[in-house]
RNA sequence: GCGCCUGUAGCUCAGUGGAUAGAGCAUCGGCCUCCGAAGCCGAGGGUCGGAGGUUCGAAUCCUCUCAGGCGCACCA
């Protein structure tokens, strides 16, 4: 509904263009049309404040602006009046017919409503999680992994063609180092003594791999030397510490469309491929034995080793091949989900886009902060050099998958999070995650009593009986439900799903009172379906924002 | 030293240059004989870290500054 309202703007300014009263320079863009939610009930339903971003453009006074806009805005049908307030806000104020349309819209769409076509199609990859196959998954994955499939169900709805990737580190001295460490701790199983170097992976998991390596293996490698079988036990350690990561994201309910190796770059030569790429574009240079990508060139603080003196790759090359691959690929929009512990690393990835000649305006990193655990507000220790850190599977099988996801998305990422594990679990109302769920919960058990009570919601019902909502708790709620799209379109602009879990807190914010206050269903059959239609709506935007941040809309609690 | 992120109510945070800065929690006081109390109603709470600047207008943009976090590898 709220394109609707754009055009009305959108044309009424064109009106006033064409009469002469607003003038466009040349260049003749209009910036963006904004219209928001009035902040009182005395500016309207809807205020826009295009006036003042045309009065810098055109040179004339604001207000002047306003009423030429306005005028032309108040002979549309849908608009009762058009006032000019301040500084040159225009307030809209709808016609009452409005609304009884704009909740038979979302009964329509249903599980659509929310869907927007602004991104035409475009592609977008949305790299995210890309954990090492050393170690299980801590908080800090879980809340990117979480903010990066939100993300992607976001622009899906927003019409982008959405593509999920995970990119696995499979190689170079992490592995090799999972693989000594596996060693190690076979030969600690079948009794030998061993001594675990500094750089060593610490965790239990290791000595799970290791004796999962027996029940398979037994011990023929004990008297082997490690150069001869460390590949053997790397191979064998990843692949069971890879298989972990995908039951945990599984469970966490994260499907990715592409698994991506690192050494499939390798096997098809795609390294080797696009240093040539660079270095027909002259940003490749030798030096001191090593091999450098002229990052300092395009933007970066330093120039970066692609091969080092000794000959092998660093993970950077890999890194290039890969950003090369994905622009190869087409897509128009390139996300990378890091944690802000890498942001020192964004200087040479863009560096890559630039040496393609591209705008690395298509690249967008996401950053994500840290996620401090509380337990009843005092902090749980972390640390994963030493082994003993928190993993997501720790927190999501204490709290539950949804309350996890809910906390992971209710602040922006690159803002710290506070997770507190008691304050998840609590079915108190202090607990933010149930609100929107009980949401969704009390609309089913309203329909339930409504069956009880033998009256029928159809799907076909009359839709003139809409104008017997008129309770201003009831144009309230229609008037939030009608910025869903907008916010689903804003929420993808600006590649921040946590604006969903606002809405949705906002909208049940809405609900909970109304329903309070007044009675569904009543001895009056027109109201009662009325208000029947206008649950069943809040109860359909409810559980379509709950989609996308991919929790669960329960009909029970 | 250089770079990035963050400073908004007691706490945790919203707030694409616009109107008198908003939520939740916590605190205090109320509400279950009636569609789910995981809920509702009411109250108090603010130098938007600080100082300049840009402009009709700044929490928002720029400069400086203070505080916290993170990063500055031929590691990944």
């Amino acid at each position: 509904m709220k394109a609707g309202l754009k055009g009305i703007i959108t044309a009424s300014v064109q009106k006033a263009v064409q009469a002469g009263s607003v003038q466009i320079p040349d260049s003749g863009k209009l910036p963006d049309i904004i219209i928001d939610r009035s902040k009182k009930d005395e500016f309207g339903d809807f205020s826009t404040n295009i006036a003042m971003l045309l009065a810098p453009l055109t040179k004339q006074p604001p207000r002047r602006i306003a009423e030429a806009v306005a005028a032309a805005a108040s002979s549309d049908d849908a608009v009762e009046k058009c006032e000019v307030a301040g500084p040159g806000f225009i307030n809209i104020f709808l016609k009452k017919t409005y609304w009884p349309a704009a909740l038979a819209d979302i009964l329509k769409k249903g599980a659509d409503y929310g869907k927007g076509t602004s991104g035409r199609g475009r592609k977008v990859q949305v790299e995210f999680v890309s954990a090492n196959p050393t170690g299980p998954l801590h908080i800090g994955h879980g809340r990117g992994a979480a903010v990066g499939d939100s993300l992607a169900n976001v622009l899906a709805a927003a019409g982008y063609e959405v593509t999920r990737e995970f990119y696995i580190n499979d190689r170079g001295r992490q592995i090799d180092t999972l693989g000594r460490t596996a060693f190690l701790r076979y030969h600690e199983l079948l009794g030998r003594k061993i001594d675990l170097p500094e750089d060593s992976y610490k965790g239990d998991y290791v000595k799970d791999v290791a004796r999962d390596f027996i029940l398979k293996n037994g011990d023929r490698y004990v008297d082997s030397a490690l150069d001869d079988v460390q590949k053997i036990f790397s191979d064998f350690a990843k692949k069971e510490l890879l298989d972990r990561i995908k039951k945990d994201l599984m469970d966490f309910r994260i499907e990715f469309d592409v698994w991506y190796s690192e050494i499939s770059l390798y096997e098809r030569s795609l390294v080797e491929k696009a240093i040539e790429e660079l270095r027909q574009r002259g940003f490749v240079y030798e030096e001191e034995g090593a091999l450098w990508l002229k990052t300092t060139a395009l933007g970066d603080d330093k120039d970066r080793v692609l091969r080092k003196a000794g000959g092998d790759m660093t993970y950077f090359a890999s890194d290039v091949a890969y950003h090369i691959e994905k622009i190869h690929r087409g897509f128009t929009t390139v996300v990378d989900v890091w944690g802000a512990d890498h942001h020192g690393y964004e200087g040479r990835i863009r560096a890559v886009f630039r040496a393609m000649g591209l705008d690395d305006k298509m690249l967008r990193i996401i950053f994500i902060q840290l996620v401090a655990l509380l337990r009843d507000g005092a902090p749980v220790p972390m640390g994963k050099r030493e082994g003993e850190f928190v993993t997501l599977r720790q927190v999501m099988d204490e709290v539950g998958a949804d309350a996890c996801r809910f906390f992971f998305l209710m602040r922006k990422s690159d803002a710290q999070l506070d997770f507190d594990l008691e304050l998840a679990k609590k079915q108190a109302p202090e607990n933010p995650v149930y609100y929107v769920q009980y949401c969704h919960a009390r609309i089913k058990s309203i329909f339930g009593f409504a069956k009880e009570k033998g009256v029928a919601f159809l799907e076909d019902f009359d839709e003139g009986i809409l104008k017997r909502l008129v309770e201003k708790e009831e144009l309230d709620i229609i008037k939030h439900m009608a910025m869903f799209e907008e916010t689903v379109e804003k929420s993808a602009l600006h590649m921040e799903p946590h604006r969903i879990t606002f809405y949705l807190t906002e909208l049940a914010g809405l609900f909970h009172p109304y329903y309070s206050k007044t009675r569904v269903i009543t001895d009056d059959a027109e109201a009662t379906l009325a208000r029947l239609a206008l649950c069943k709506s809040v109860g359909t935007v409810t559980a379509n924002g709950l989609k996308l941040l991919g929790i669960n809309a329960p009909d029970k609690m």
